[in-house]
RNA sequence: GGGCGCUUAGCUCAGUUGGUUCAGAGCACCUCGUUUACACCGAGGGGGUCGGGGGUUCGAAUCCCUCAGCGCCCACCA
């Protein structure tokens, strides 16, 4: 058969996947091998693959396969994410652009759209990821929404809330008023804006007085029920007990005194809003003092807002300033740089807001995640840096806020019958609710009309944080034999972003409701940024199209060019000239087969010397590798286990062995040495596979007595066995003098064709690998003497070892012997050190024996060395 | 404001508990090569006083202090 020169990836990857996918060959099932589970972080439902997804699923395919290979019974659980948030802006501006309004349409009829969107889009990024080559159990996909998931969400819910762990609260909390929900904490990020600080004047009631108050929120002081100074600042004792009047109002409120506050800061005068901050509403709080909201849901003021109702928060404040201008209350207004509050999907500015929400108590189910994780190194966290991040989360835990006036989620299950808030039950269903209601009100006339459900949805994170259960049906059915089996999983691959997000989250629902770690080890991968170091997003436009690179490089080349660049757990500078890199090495594998596919074999010839040396050293240095390669798999130190495969490959494989191996032009190669050859072949595929799928499959199936049902994804991982040591540093030697040879034809312009001989001033028996030094030093004999008194010829050295090759012209003495004195300058200078390293008596009775006879074996080398540059020096 | 981390060749990074042959790798770079697997290649080569300063030690890229720069996380100073 012929072999293209070029690797083509084009026409072979969609064959493969069809391949292993119709045989099965990602399929599991408990049986009685041990399990290698992971399960995969959701990508949003409608997402479309980018460079993160497609780094963290790289190296949960390299990681899993290599687990399959191993012998486990490896399962790769696939799924996607509903992403109520998301997925609900996204469906919202579609019908938008169809010019239907979310307002005008019913729950039920959004709901459809909704639906209708998912199944269109939904699952083509599960697609892409058969493009990566990602070796998925693909009968086992889920998504948070699929009904038996939804139900294990709400069991959960119905759970944590008869144990008193889910409540009901008025509280502030984060709104987002463009998508006119709640927010958690960890979906609001702080960005720091420029804004202004006004200085606003406050009449003091019966009095000349005026208190400044300063504040970057003017418009709110529509919603002012107090002004607040500190009960020692000097300046305003005075004014205790006084009252002042509401700018732009005709409302009258206290002054009241609190240490909360800061006498430095601004004038040392605080406006209180209690509806419209966090601290204010604890002060308002412990003041009693009224709350008075002016903002709409929509951000815009309500009715509270006077002659600024129905404007939008931003144009009001600028109306107000202005109004206050006017009327010469805003006494100034100074540039102020502050962080504010965004909505980590919307980007609107986030409105502190009081309402009534769903709480998830956290710090009782946060306890055995510290421990978990911390104490008893259960869960392993790498790269370990993030065990501070996690730990100090953990220990300031607040509760988390999980409802959201959404419609896309799982509506909370909570139902109301009476007209007092409390007059609530949670169930799974109107039935069951409705036994609830009775019982709870001893009202027996109830039916289900009186019953009105919360309108709404839980955060999507309160269905993922199940994830590694759910997707076994473990919380339905905590005795299922899958579960049992599969859970917990072993590795967790995923980003920092969303460590507390999702991550601590698992952590506490596995010991919670398995009442065991979810996983044993979490990966957090570094973030793919551009050169210039900026994070790949949309909005930048600086993430190039995965799949689009898939094309132009090839899946394999794609994934080696990711690992190559990212070192564990740091964020990786993504550079597509990585993927050449990667198409190179693929092409570099092609070529190697090509060529020991195109060897002629013949029976019955003698195996030449220089072929069983070769082999014996690389086995040697296979071993050597795989026992490293094996070691940084444990670290997840995957781009090093890689690199080492690639050096293995690229340079001890092909420039070495293969060109050892390589018969003359023309000449055929021993079967036995071919059939060694081949296995070493088939070895390296079996340890580039999880990085190089496609196409070490390909190249799997081209050796012979490969059964073609066969895969390579379902051969055997190599067990690492014990190296020669000796053999593999006597080969080192070896390549070191041939690298000499090498340098010294070219100083010499002696080319390639021509013949040498060689002189070693050593004993023969110093040399294990002659064969390889006559092989590609191009040498004709090697005397293991000094040269005759006048030949012509060059000289080098290497360690203590001279060697002389004889050449028509003599070497120019004058060059040589600047040469020699460079060298030999250098040397003395080196042995001086080592000598007065030596006759320190500190160091001498300090340092471990090794380290002293290392330092004397140094010196006695040097001095051997000194003793032969001279006696070449004085022979010029 | 608090906490954590980083700073080693042009670039991206290794460097295990301080101790071996003047600090390693990949890429990039330079020179040579149309040798019959691969120019998506081969052979050879150059390149770093390990961010600055101070200290501990017989010995520090490696430990301590300090300064500078960068990054991340957390936090209710209007």
């Amino acid at each position: 058969m012929e072999i293209p020169s070029k690797f083509d990836a084009k026409g072979i990857e969609s064959k493969w996947y069809a391949f292993w996918h119709k045989n099965n060959f990602f399929k599991s099932t408990p049986d009685e091998r041990e399990p290698y589970t992971i399960v995969i972080p959701p990508p949003n439902v409608t997402g479309v693959l980018h460079m993160g997804h497609m780094l963290n699923n790289s190296l949960q395919d390299i990681i899993i396969r290599r687990a399959r290979m191993r012998g486990y019974n490896a399962c790769w659980v696939p799924g996607t994410d509903h992403a109520s948030i998301a997925t609900e802006a996204k469906v919202v501006e579609k019908l938008k652009s169809e010019g239907i309004e979310k307002s005008d349409l019913t729950r039920e009829e959004f709901l459809n759209h909704a639906w209708k969107w998912t199944e269109e889009y939904g699952g083509v990024i599960l697609e892409q990821l058969k493009k990566l080559g990602c070796s998925c159990d693909w009968d086992r996909t889920k998504f948070t929404m699929d009904p038996e998931m939804s139900e294990s969400v709400l069991q959960v819910f119905e759970k944590l809330h008869d144990k008193g762990l889910i409540y009901r609260g008025f509280r502030m909390v984060n709104w987002d008023p463009e998508a006119q929900t709640t927010l958690s904490d960890e979906e609001v990020l702080f960005e720091e804006k420029n804004g202004n600080l006004y200085h606003i004047a406050y009449q003091v009631v019966n009095s000349d007085e005026k208190v400044i108050v300063a504040t970057t929120r003017p418009e709110t002081l529509l919603g002012d029920t107090a002004i607040c100074i500190h009960p020692d600042d000097k300046r305003y004792l005075h004014l205790k007990g006084e009252k002042v009047h509401v700018p732009l109002t005709n409302r009258i409120i206290p002054i009241i005194q609190d240490d909360y506050v800061a006498m430095d800061f601004g004038t040392g005068c605080l406006k209180v809003t209690p509806a419209h901050d966090q601290n204010d509403k604890l002060l308002g709080e412990k003041h009693k003092l009224e709350v008075i909201d002016i903002f709409n849901s929509d951000g815009t003021l309500n009715e509270n807002g006077g002659d600024y109702q129905n404007l939008d928060r931003f144009k009001a404040r600028k109306i107000i300033a202005k109004d206050l201008e006017t009327q010469r209350i805003l006494i100034k207004t100074e540039a102020y740089r502050h962080k504010v509050g965004i909505s980590e999907r919307t980007k609107a500015v986030i409105e502190p807001r009081l309402s009534d929400q769903w709480f998830l108590k956290m710090e009782e189910l946060a306890r055995p995640a510290i421990d978990g994780v911390l104490k008893e190194k259960d869960i392993e966290l790498l790269p370990e840096k993030f065990k501070n991040t996690y730990r100090h989360w953990m220990e300031n835990i607040r509760d988390w806020n999980i409802s959201r006036q959404l419609w896309w989620g799982q509506r909370i299950p909570a139902y109301f019958y009476g007209k007092s808030k409390k007059d609530y039950v949670v169930a799974l269903d109107k039935l069951k609710a409705l036994e609830k209601a009775k019982s709870k009100s001893g009202n027996d006339s109830l039916t289900v009309n009186d019953l009105r459900q919360d309108e709404d949805v839980l955060d999507t994170w309160f269905s993922s944080w199940l994830w590694p259960i759910s997707v076994f049906d473990g919380i339905r059915h905590p005795e299922n034999e899958e579960i049992q089996y599969y859970y917990p999983t072993q590795d967790l691959v995923t980003g920092p972003d969303i460590l507390f997000f999702w991550v601590a989250r698992m952590i506490m629902s596995g010991y919670a409701f398995r009442d065991k770690k979810p996983f044993s080890k979490v990966y957090l991968t570094g973030l793919v940024r551009d050169q210039k170091g900026r994070k790949m997003s949309k909005q930048l436009g600086n993430s190039p199209d995965a799949l689009k690179l898939i094309e132009d490089y090839g899946a394999d080349a794609v994934r080696v060019g990711l690992m190559l660049s990212s070192a564990a757990g740091n964020d990786l500078l993504f550079d597509e000239s990585l993927c050449q890199q990667g198409k190179n090495f693929a092409n570099k594998i092609w070529n190697a087969y090509r060529l020991i596919d195109g060897w002629e074999i013949k029976e019955d010839l003698k195996v030449p010397e220089v072929a069983t040396e070769a082999l014996e050293w690389y086995e040697n240095q296979f071993e050597k590798t795989l026992t490293w390669v094996d070691e940084n798999f444990d670290k997840y130190r995957i781009s090093d286990a890689l690199m080492s495969i690639y050096k293995l490959v690229w340079d001890d494989f092909c420039s070495w062995l293969l060109e050892l191996i390589k018969p003359e032009y023309g000449q055929p190669i021993d079967r036995q040495t071919y059939i060694k050859v081949i296995a070493l072949f088939e070895k390296n595929l079996r340890i580039l596979h999880p990085f190089m799928p496609f196409l070490t499959e390909e190249l799997w199936h081209f050796i012979a007595d490969q059964k073609t049902e066969d895969s390579i994804t379902v051969a055997a991982w190599p067990e690492a066995q014990n190296f020669n040591k000796k053999c593999i540093n006597d080969f080192e030697l070896a390549q070191q003098i041939i690298g000499g040879i090498r340098n010294f034809r070219k100083e010499k312009n002696i080319t390639f064709k021509e013949n040498i001989s060689l002189y070693i001033n050593t004993d023969k028996s110093n040399f294990s690998f002659e064969s390889a030094i006559l092989k590609l030093g191009g040498v004709t004999e090697i005397k293991y003497s000094n040269p005759p008194e006048n030949l012509d010829g060059g000289k080098f050295r290497i360690k203590n070892l001279e060697f002389f090759i004889p050449t028509i012209e003599a070497e120019d003495p004058e060059a040589e012997k600047e040469k020699l004195t460079l060298e030999l300058n250098y040397i003395k200078g080196f042995l001086a050190s080592v000598e007065k390293k030596l006759s320190n008596q500190l160091f001498v009775a300090n340092a471990p024996e090794k380290v002293i006879d290392l330092e004397h074996k140094k010196a006695s080398d040097a001095r051997e060395k000194i003793l032969l540059l001279e006696k070449n020096l004085e022979s010029l």
